[in-house]
DNA sequence: GTGGTCTAGACCACT
DNA sequence: GTGGTCTAGACCACG
């Protein structure tokens, strides 16, 4: 795992995005041991405390669990899982409609400019 | 203009950003007088501070400028409110298809997505 | 405020309920400024980050709130102060009854055992 | 035996805390076998090295023995069994007392909160 | 080895 | 001056 960190956001919240997004993608399944808190502060070339607080911070959000002297596992909660990937998707999709619309945009123009966007990515 | 805070990010980009949306809109035309710092204060129960910060920052991106004594105006400059919004919307859009292509959706999903939320906005 | 600290509980944990006991006993009151982080870390001789976490897991629970570069306050929220009191001693009680029968005590041996204690504290 | 773990406290602790139980209802009786530590680790879902740890902690106190080659033991000393209930009910109470004070209700109160409490226990 | 907590000290953006 | 974040380094209990 590797993450550009962006300087301006808190890097936990942006180690917690990753993972989801690992999730969100199936790099990351029900069960499976995300590295020790140790472990990824190193892979990430940041302090332990840092990934700490990302980890409590997805397992307050039932992302993950810890098991004493274990290690911090992806919950087996399959239906948490499922509803991830929507949950983002339809937080992200509602913000970017919100947000075109604020710029006096209308519904074709929007479909519109999004695929031109992606046609660029394309390439 | 109301604004509802986030209280989570910086009021004064809040309040940028508010303004740069009338100007997409066009409810701000150029060369139209922003109420003085006091006044929007006053408006936005917000600290005179604040709004100066605001004020300066769009100042400083060339979308406003201020003459000694007389208050705060939009710019003439009608090119730069044109590509204001033209960049306001790219930056968006190109956001949004990161972000949503790092959730792991293909190109026709993503289209479709944004057809479905755009219609239950509709509603 | 003063704190005999644990030393096996959490210190952030303690600050917290510590809190909490005030607005419940209404020494706190709705609205109140709490001091700063850094004021409250020397008044309790504690790291100012460990108050910092209190402060944080208050405003969590929508027992505090915070104003950038103003401080932290309690909630305004009548209703949730009232809630909390209540739900505290819910909690407590429960958990009382629930160890109590667990130890074999009757209904009314346990009144009884309560009403002793109440004495002795008399005393 | 089963126990629901907490997860958040120790398991050990918990561990002991159920075989107290199990001795304060009378359960288990004086010079009963518990059983052998692998057996037990294997009914609760536990590392052996936890149920060591817990049978340990018990003998410490005295509240069981172990003979080589035999197993573990509840004590004969039934003076200690009977203090056990005891004890436990009364460090149970004086924790809760001074709780419910810290939260501001009077003696009168206190009673009437428990009998609230145990009568919807009843049904 | 694992997570959890804490101290000390620092920097930052915001009001 | 305020909260928010981070690093560095340490100690602890648990499994």
């Amino acid at each position: 795992m590797k993450i550009e960190f962006d300087e301006k956001r808190p890097i936990y919240l942006q180690i917690m995005k990753a993972i989801k997004q690992e999730i969100a993608t199936a790099n990351l399944k029900k069960g499976d041991k995300l590295p020790s808190v140790r472990e990824m502060a190193e892979i990430l070339k940041v302090n332990p405390n840092t990934v700490q607080r990302a980890y409590q911070e997805l397992e307050r959000e039932q992302i993950t669990y810890t098991q004493r002297g274990m290690g911090t596992f992806i919950t087996n909660d399959v239906q948490k899982l499922k509803s991830l990937k929507k949950e983002m998707a339809i937080e992200l999709v509602t913000f970017f409609v919100n947000e075109i619309k604020n710029l006096g945009f209308k519904t074709e123009e929007i479909i519109e400019i999004v695929k031109e966007s992606l046609e660029r990515e394309v390439k």
